[in-house]
Order: C-alpha cells, then sequence, then structure tokens
DNA sequence: CATGAATGAGTGTTCATTCAT
DNA sequence: TATGAATGAACACTCATTCAT
C-alpha cells in the first residue's frame, strides 16, 4: 500500500524551468527536453505532474497570475478611500513588475500573445484583477474618478508599467524611486476627475 | 531584353503569410512549409528571398516598423507647435493601430517578446521614432512638456495604444472617436507641464 | 492465521483486462497501463504476477488453450465410434468458436501472428489437440478416414470454423443450427473414405 | 521549374521493407525508423510517400489484395465451365498462397486482425473476390454447388489454404503436387452437389 | 529563378519496467 | 503484497534547410 509520493519540488522544479526557458530562449526554443533536463527530471517524469505541454504551460500561467494578485492587493482593505486605495495597488504592481520582472515578463508574453495560454486559461486569469476593477467603479460612483471604460483606465495607468518592466530587463532605463513618484502621479492625473 | 529577376511579387507574398501564420498561429505554428504555401510557392523559393527563417522576421518586423513610422509622422514638419505636432502623432499612430490592427499587432509581439527579432533589428527599428523624440525634447526645452525621461513619456502616451489594440483585436472593447479624444486628453495632460 | 499471497483474483482480473485490450484495440494499444488500470491494480502490480509482457501474454495463451480443450473435449471418450468421436469434437470446438468469442479470437490472434506467443508457448499449445490427432489416427488405421496428413484433415475440418468465428464477431454473417449440420456435413464427407 | 521528381523505386522499397519488418517482428515492432532504415532512406522521407503509418499499412494492404486477385484469377474466363473456373481459380490461389508467402503471409495477418487496416481499406480489399463470388452464384444458378452461404463455401474451400500456407512458412508441414490435388479434390467435394 | 524531393536533428509524448516505500 | 512515482529508450511525426534538376 505505501508508495512514494508526488513530491511537490519537482512539480516546482518543471514551473520554474519552464518559466525561465521561455522568458530566454521563447516559447518556441523551450522544448520538453530542456525544462526536463533543467529540472533535474527525466523527459517522462512532466507528464506524472501535467497533462500536456499546454497544461503545463497553462498551470504556469495561473499560479503566476495569482501570485501576482496576492501581491497587487496586498494590506488592500475596502475601507481605504479611492485615491489611497489606488495608490496602494498602483505601488504595489509597479513593485512587483519592477522587482519580481521575470514572472511578469513571462505573465506579459501571455497576455500579449494569443497562442500562449488557451482562452479558458485567460480568462481565469482576468478574474484576478476584480478588486481593483471594483475600486474604479466605487470611485466612478463617488464622482472621484472620470467615467470611462475600466479599458481606458487600465490602459492609462497599469499598462505602461509593461513597458517599464520590459525597458528595466533590457536595461535600458531604470526606475527610480524619484521617477516611480511621477509616473504614480501620472497615473492618477489620467484619471481622477 | 527582359531578365529574370527576384519577383517582388513573391517576396511581398511570403512577407504576407508570415505576417498572417505569425499573428494568428504564432511563431511556433507558423512553419516554412506553411508560409511558403499560403504564398504559392515552394519551400526552397523561401531560401532566394530570405536567408532563412530569422531573416525573413527580422525583414518583415523592419519594414512593418519603417511603414508604421510613415504613418506615424504623415503630415508632419517641424515648424507645428509641439502641442499640435503631438496631437498629429498621437493620432496617426492611434489610428495605425486600431486600424492596421494586424501589422501592429506584428510589431507588439516582436517589440514585447525578447526572442523574436535579434537585437541589430531591433535597434534599427527604435530609430523610426527618432522625430518624435526629436518633439519631446523641443517641447522640454520650450518648458511645454515634463521634464522625464522620454522612456516615461512613451509608456503613458503611445504604449497604452498597444493595450486597446489588443482588446480591439480580442473584441473586448471598441474605440470610438469619443473615447480617443478622451485618451488623448489623457495622453497630452499626463505630460505636458 | 490468514496470510497475506497473491490473490488469485488480481491475476484473474489482469488475464481479462489483456484478452479484452488485445482483443479490441489490438497488440499494440493494450499497454501495461491500460491493462493495470481496467484490471484495478497498480502497474508495478502486474510484475508480481507475471515477469514481463511476453509472459502476460504466453500465460494468457496456454490457459486459454487448456479451456479450449477442456470445451473440445467435454463429453469425449475413446470407446466412442470415429465418425461419432469426430462430430461430438467438432460440434464442442465449434460451439466453443461461435460462443466464446472473446476467447476464441485471442486464440486465433497468438496462432496466425508468428510474433505474438513465442516458440516455447505455442508448441505447449499443440499439445491440447493431441486426442483429437489419435482419433485421426485410429479411423486411418481402421479404413474409415482418408490417409493424409492431419494438417490436411485440421485445414479443412477444424480451421473453416476460425474464418466463421471472424465473420461471426465482425456480424457479416450468422451460423444456425441448420448451418452448423451442414457444415459438419461438408466436414465429415471431406475426411471420411 | 525543374525539380527532383518523387521515386517510385523509393516507394516499392518502403513497402517491401514494411512488408518484410511486419511479417517478421510484428506490426507493434515495426517501427518507421526499422523501416526507413530498411528501404535505405531518412524517416522523414517516409512521409512524402505516404501520410502517416496508418496510410503506409492500408496502401500495402490494398497493393497486395490487387496482385493477389490478379494472381487468382489469371487465366480465368467466364466462359469456362463452373468446375473447371472453380478448380483454375482455387488451384490459381493455393499457387499463390504458397509460393507468395510473404504476401499472403501479410495479407492473412490484416484480414485476421481487427484493428490493423482500417474498415475502410477493408471493405475496398473485399472486393477482389467479386469473380468468385459471381462463379459460385452461377454455379447454384445451374444446380452445380449447394445453396449454401459464399461465407460457408469460403470457409471450407479456399480458407484452409491459409493454414497450409502458415504450416508451410513455419516449416510445419509442405505441400506436394499430390497433397495438392487431395486438398483440391476435398474442396470440389465438400461444395458441390 | 524556381522547384519538390530529401533529410538529420529534433519535437512532444508513451511505454515497459524499476524504485522506494 | 502492493503501490504510484519515476525513468531511459523509444515512438510517430515535423522542422528548417539543402539538394539536384
Amino acid at each position: 500500500m505505501a508508495k512514494r509520493t508526488k513530491s511537490n519540488e519537482k512539480r516546482i522544479a518543471l514551473l520554474n524551468a519552464t518559466l525561465y526557458l521561455v522568458n530566454n530562449n521563447g516559447f518556441h526554443d523551450a522544448p520538453m527536453s530542456k525544462i526536463a533536463k533543467m529540472a533535474g527530471v527525466s523527459p517522462a517524469t512532466i507528464y506524472i505532474y501535467f497533462e500536456n505541454k499546454q497544461d503545463l504551460i497553462n498551470q504556469l500561467y495561473l499560479e503566476n497570475k495569482a501570485s501576482f494578485s496576492e501581491a497587487a492587493f496586498k494590506d488592500y482593505a475596502v475601507n481605504l478611500s479611492v485615491k489611497n486605495g489606488f495608490e496602494l495597488i498602483w505601488r504595489n504592481i509597479a513593485h512587483y513588475k519592477l522587482n519580481q520582472i521575470e514572472e511578469a515578463n513571462f505573465l506579459s508574453q501571455c497576455d500579449n500573445i494569443a497562442t500562449m495560454v488557451d482562452e479558458e486559461s485567460r480568462q481565469e486569469g482576468l478574474k484576478n484583477l476584480q478588486p481593483l476593477l471594483d475600486l474604479w467603479e466605487r470611485g466612478q460612483k463617488e464622482g472621484i474618478i472620470k467615467n470611462i471604460s475600466p479599458y481606458l483606465l487600465y490602459a492609462y495607468t497599469i499598462y505602461p508599467l509593461a513597458f517599464l518592466m520590459t525597458m528595466q530587463k533590457r536595461n535600458d532605463f531604470e526606475l527610480t524611486e524619484t521617477n516611480l513618484s511621477e509616473a504614480f502621479d501620472s497615473a492618477w492625473n489620467t484619471i481622477k476627475i
């Protein structure tokens, strides 16, 4: 009856290897054999933990989305004022994107390339931003935030951070504390009434 | 005395096929054989026009960047005021991204994924935005535009359009003329002093 | 004082699963993992009961051969007349092939495909028909049965039943009681002097 | 415009290699890599001539069925008497099965194992026996052949040859000219009225 | 210039079997 | 005894690229 049990270590090692290889070589040069080798297991072992390559990517995406969202809403509470709440979330996200560069970069690829994660996982991943959407809606009801589509709000406040992350990763640009405050001001000015 | 010469038609057909397949199937499912078939030529023929697959992607990137920049600076002249010049360019870019969705989407993929075009082509592609950088520099000298890194200026004015394009392509969101004006106001407010 | 001992139930379950899968999916799509799952045990458990896959097939073959031969010689006694003895055996075999279709089909595959069971098991399996060969020899001595090779006798009396079984399994043909009597007459006419 | 053309030699070499390997190693140990090596081509080349492994087997089956049927009806004409026509066909088939042992053995495997060729090809292959079925029908109308199902006629006249072929291939038995005449007599006696 | 055949190296995945418990 | 995890070797098949014409 006794038996070896699935080791979470191996699962994590596989996810980490995948993240690393997709980020640095691209999806098209991250073969299962390399992933296995990097994780220190046999190629066949991957299929104990994941159904197939797509499933591996999907799970990696969803778990990183979840950990991103945890970071994004750290210390957030609905009783914060709209501005304070937004600033907290914005800074959390900025902090994540500029420090957890690898994870953020992976998520950015997945979100930008239609063919990387399947539609179901993408929809699932979207749910993670709900509290921010709720905050914006509240801000609009309170007359604090412009009454425009959340897509526009996102495009002008959160999405720019993805660009800064990419530049940071390429060492083209470094975001200082001052820059960050300027950037937040820009973001806030854009959406506040 | 007609001589047989490389037919530009075939070259164009190959570039178009590549754009289409990379956009719709992803880089990892855009094999040379499919590209050839779609362009109506033999796989071997690709190698008459392009050195290899990377070269094909690089050239496609550079030509689209060039045509993007042509669109971006249409009707622009250095004697325009900073605000008018910026608005012209911004609207040109917005127009391009929301109408030439396929081309814009391809460029966006290349710019976001480190491994798609090689570094040399990327650097080459960057030059296309020079007139905008020049305009910003002039605006800063004239005390009209905030004295912050052009990366930030780009992140908060141009880059958001990439997000709107992606949403538009996914039919999640449609940008109206009103939206566009709001979006421009946001962009301008962000960077003007 | 119950001691843990190899459970015959599991052994039987494994043999049944193998029979089913080889018959319905073919040898090449009857992997140990499926066999195990169908038998409700772990793949590793198979190796407690059988040395390897070949051994599993061999044992399945031999046990089915034995049960086939038991059926073939049911109620047979050497004091029966040659004709009566032959008719009894022939009808027993026909009954087996047309009712125990799965078992018969498996045996037929093994006997037709050189590479399914190994030579040793095949030789072992042949012994099961000995009483029929003895009967034929007696018939020849008594001048009742043609003095031709038992291979020919078998080919023209017993072997045709395999074809009828295959057709029956494919629903191309159904053998009635009348057919059966005609078929036996054919068989007997073929070999009687 | 010029190009290398598909060489029929390679196609034939591939079919031959497949026949040999399936016969001697079994379907489950006739991998594409071995087939390619034996045919003296790269594994990838197989896919120029055949869609996939199933297609390769199907085509091999159909071509052998066709050449079998050509042999079976050599010199046959509808104006022959029923008995003479049947003897001609029977001897042709016997000759084929006992001399073209490899081909006959392959066909026998395909016909016995449900999972080897797909249903469509099997149905296609069946058509090859039509002239024999026609002859039997004529014989029944003329009151020369027993009025029983053609499945029974086949089972008792043609099918036994498959057994003799198998035994011959295994060197368990050799069919002489005398044997053959005896065997034909058995076959004819079985079905004639 | 242009081609379809040809290929070695590689792809994602499965398999019979063994390991550690 | 019995297990599920683990695996090296193999599988069918595809790819970017080159060859021969």
